[in-house]
DNA sequence: AACACCGCCTGAGCGC
DNA sequence: TGCGCTCAGGCGGTGT
């Protein structure tokens, strides 16, 4: 499930094989994976798309442009090119940029699958591709004039950059859980369930605290830990559960050292801790958490 | 404001 | 083996 981490890694791959190279041509195999700017999403709303059918070759997408930097915020990912143009992506649940060099050979099959929705071909033969069997991700097509700041801006600072203060100012402004104002990517960008449950255990936080009841010290404490959290997430390359690689097809590995996450009935992973880690539904989603380490305070 | 719930989508994993 | 069921989840929508 790409999150802040596997995005991070996804970005640090399109900078290295991607980023200064010229898109020679784009084939968009999928026209509805291309969202409509500022509108609604696919399936809400008719999906108006102004150029490039499904198969068609597109004038835009970066199309003749020289890719100059890959920016994330959150769990967003922009590809800009040197005019000011930009490619929006959005991973979703299973989505994937892929880069193909025909020269080391290898993993071409996924340019050839059903679930290749497009391909862009870069000037040195080399293929980037964004692969999404569910198609919760998506990609969008800014313009110089656009470009991806607002669509940047259109969410909470990023969970690797934002300060203790904002962060307990967001988390004030609201009497839901902990758990599910940290999934509200106006408070904080970049959260998915996976570490959002990882955060509030290292934090002995009870996934149904009060956002409101942190007091500035813990919330200064949970930007410490969010940002070892994430930066030891991303040094291992993400956390694979099924679906997610990085642009070479790589797999994270930060799966295996999650505390809480997937690992409900086990004993709670930390030393000399008796409790055994349980799940419940909370803001809608799967939530793992040890009971001792982290207990419900009430009042 | 803050919830619950829905739709989108596929494939893994299960019981039978 | 193979079928049908449930589940997973980001996000943005509607309804309460």
């Amino acid at each position: 499930m790409p999150e802040l981490p596997e995005v991070e890694c996804v970005r640090r791959s399109i900078e290295r094989r991607v980023v200064g190279r010229r898109v020679v041509a784009v084939e968009l195999r999928r026209a509805d994976i291309l969202q409509p700017a500022g509108g609604m999403r696919r399936g809400t709303a008719p999906v108006v798309t102004t150029r490039g059918g499904a198969g068609e070759t597109c004038t835009r997408l970066l199309r003749g442009q020289a890719v100059i930097r890959a920016e994330r915020h959150g769990k967003r990912l922009a590809i800009v090119a040197k005019d000011g143009s930009a490619v929006g992506v959005h991973l979703g649940m299973s989505g994937r940029l892929l880069v193909f060099d025909p020269e080391t050979g290898a993993g071409d099959e996924p340019f050839s699958g059903v679930h290749t929705h497009a391909v862009w071909r870069l000037d040195d033969g080399s293929r980037l591709a964004f692969v999404d069997h569910r198609r919760f991700g998506g990609l969008w097509d800014w313009s110089a004039s656009d470009g991806p700041q607002a669509w940047f801006a259109g969410m909470g600072p990023d969970a690797l950059a934002i300060g203790p203060v904002t962060l307990w100012r967001g988390l004030g402004g609201t009497r839901r859980g902990l758990k599910a104002a940290l999934l509200d990517q106006q408070v904080v960008a970049g959260l998915g369930n996976i570490y959002a449950d990882e955060l509030l255990f290292n934090a002995r936080l009870h996934p149904l605290t009060p956002a409101n009841r942190i007091s500035q010290e813990r919330a200064a404490g949970l930007v410490r830990r969010v940002r070892t959290l994430l930066n030891r997430a991303i040094a291992a390359g993400g956390s694979t559960l099924r679906d997610y690689r990085d642009g070479d097809g790589a797999s994270g590995g930060y799966q295996l050292r999650h505390r809480v996450y997937g690992r409900a009935g086990l004993p709670c992973g930390r030393r000399s801790c008796p409790g055994r880690v349980t799940s419940a539904t909370v803001a809608g989603r799967t939530t793992a958490w040890c009971p001792v380490c982290q207990p419900e305070k009430r009042h």
